[in-house]
RNA sequence: GGCUGAGUGGCAGAGUGGUUAUGCAGCGGCCUGCAAAGCCGUGUACAGCGGUUCGAUUCCGCUCUCAGCCUCCA
């Protein structure tokens, strides 16, 4: 079989991973700050990396995922001001939000889940290390800063030389800062203020040293895999680089990996855009299973355009494996068939969900085939499709739950009642009442409900009205 | 200005130096009372211009277009 290959940012080449320690996979994915309900983009990276620790472990390996919580930054700051909350309050607030996402999405939680708040202690020390090193110093204003001209690789993960950049390009430059891309490590506060003691007076902690120590903290000072977004390469991930680094002495990550964002309408759906879609405004309409489709059908390095019709498109593609899987029983296939190896390979390359999920098609093509013909051949493929189903967290409902739900569709006719009418319309088919029959299939097709026959038997499903009015005749 | 990445059939989206991606939509057929689902068949796609090659969508160069980053952001 062939071997893992993950594309290095830090190299921009696909390379073979290999683990530190044989069997295990640290891995450290920055997370939420948690002062507002997630978005379609953080549903990316929440999905992308469950899909990345998930394959992981399907291939044997015995990971450590973790992912933090900023819970104390500026913006909390604000946002607590404005809605007279506490911030703590608020942070609390939002990451319960964040978890209900979560599974919606059908993302199982990372194994560990740092809170920043939690971790001033090893900040603190983190920062005295980087003084004592000559890696940072105390501003006129009390504020710590990290010195970039004192760290010889600065640049390596962006790709930027510190010559080549503007400063002031979009910020005013900080008179305090010896060189203008120097960063804050830690804090001053202003009253009232949350903070925290430090050798260098109240304040909190800097965004970029906070993953530096949980990661540092959670998995040693050198681990396999650290990823975000692609907006985290720089300066966020580019900084703690030079702050890890500079302070163990160690090289800090071996694999960086970076997904694309969504789009709206080929812009960049961010917060400071404006042109976002929260999760929860988007699971109203589509079911989580949808839009973790959504987001599997692309590479997780490629843009996502976020759009209706995409959404629709993962439903009926869903829709057609979950109609695949009705009316046969999934078996185990011991024999590693070709569609497992296949799936395998895709996955193997870069995590190529994309193309992983076209063999699950393949497969579901032939199951359709086997199951009048040979049934039992068909429960072994139907194996097979769920095998390939798991680590991409696909096909966990079963396909009446899934068919048949109400959740995300916007029909509203009960299930005793579409019983009522699918007897009715069996009288009438006995009776050979055609257009009787046809009428209340009709009338259940304008509710979002499509009847189909088999034999003596009626089963149904449920769809979108919308989708069906804005499908073309 | 510096640095990335991308341009594939009606739409979405993989991939490859010569052979069907896949899904949705379309068309023809089978099945069906009629449908639906499913099955079978069906599309002369690779931004443009040069170059390398027996052969390029795939490699190289240039051009055009788009997106992202250059201390808010996943």
């Amino acid at each position: 079989m062939s071997a893992l290959k993950i594309h290095n940012t830090l190299t921009k080449q696909k390379e073979t991973f290999v683990p530190i320690n044989k069997g295990e996979v640290s891995l450290y994915v920055c997370g939420m700050t948690v002062y507002d309900f997630c978005h379609i983009g953080h549903a990316r990276v929440m999905v992308v990396f469950d899909v990345v620790s998930r394959y992981l472990k399907y291939l044997g390996y015995n990971v450590k995922y973790v992912r933090n919580i900023t819970d104390i930054d500026d913006k909390i700051i604000a946002r607590s001001v404005e809605a007279k909350e506490d911030f703590t309050q608020l942070t609390k607030r939002f990451t319960d939000e964040m978890h209900q996402d979560e599974a919606s999405l059908n993302v199982l939680p990372p194994d560990l889940e740092p809170l920043a708040t939690d971790s001033i202690d090893n900040i603190i020390s983190m920062i005295e290390k980087l003084i004592a090193n000559n890696n940072a110093y105390v501003g006129p204003n009390n504020d710590v800063y990290y010195s970039v001209e004192s760290f010889e690789n600065y640049g390596q993960l962006s790709g930027r030389k510190l010559d080549d950049m503007n400063a002031g390009e979009r910020v005013d430059v900080d008179n305090n800062k010896r060189n203008p891309f120097d960063f804050v490590l830690w804090k001053s506060a202003k009253p009232e203020e949350p903070s925290w003691t430090s050798p260098w007076g109240q304040g909190r902690p800097g965004w970029h040293i906070e993953c530096s120590a949980m990661a540092t903290c959670c998995l040693g000072n050198h681990f396999d895999i650290h990823g975000g977004g692609m907006d985290l390469q720089f300066p966020h991930h580019e900084n703690e680089i030079a702050q890890s680094e500079a302070a163990t002495g160690e090289r800090y990550v071996n694999t960086w990996m970076h997904n694309g964002f969504v789009r709206i309408d080929d812009e960049k759906m961010s917060k400071s855009l404006g042109n976002f879609f929260t999760v929860r405004d988007v699971l109203k309409k589509y079911r989580g299973e949808e839009i973790r489709f959504f987001v599997l059908s692309s590479h997780y390095r490629s843009p996502l355009n976020y759009s209706d019709e995409q959404l629709n498109e993962s439903r009926s593609a869903l829709e057609r494996l979950y109609t695949a899987l009705r009316d046969v029983k999934p078996i185990q296939n011991n024999l590693q068939s070709d569609y497992i190896r296949r799936f395998e390979e895709a996955m193997n390359d870069d995590f190529n969900s994309a193309k992983a999920i076209s063999v699950m098609f393949e497969c579901a093509n032939e199951l359709n085939k086997l199951k009048s013909l040979n049934p039992e051949q068909a429960s072994l493929i139907a194996g097979d499709l769920l095998k390939m189903a798991g680590p991409l967290g696909l096909l966990n409902q079963s396909p009446e739950e899934f068919l048949q739900s109400s959740a995300g569709a916007d029909s509203v006719i009960s299930n005793d009642e579409i019983d009522v009418q699918i007897n009715q319309r069996l009288q009438a088919k006995e009776d050979k009442n055609w257009a009787l029959a046809d009428q209340i299939r009709d009338a259940l097709k304008e509710q979002g409900i499509i009847l189909e026959d088999k034999g003596a038997e009626t089963t149904w499903r449920r769809v979108n009205v919308a989708t069906l009015a804005t499908q073309p005749q």
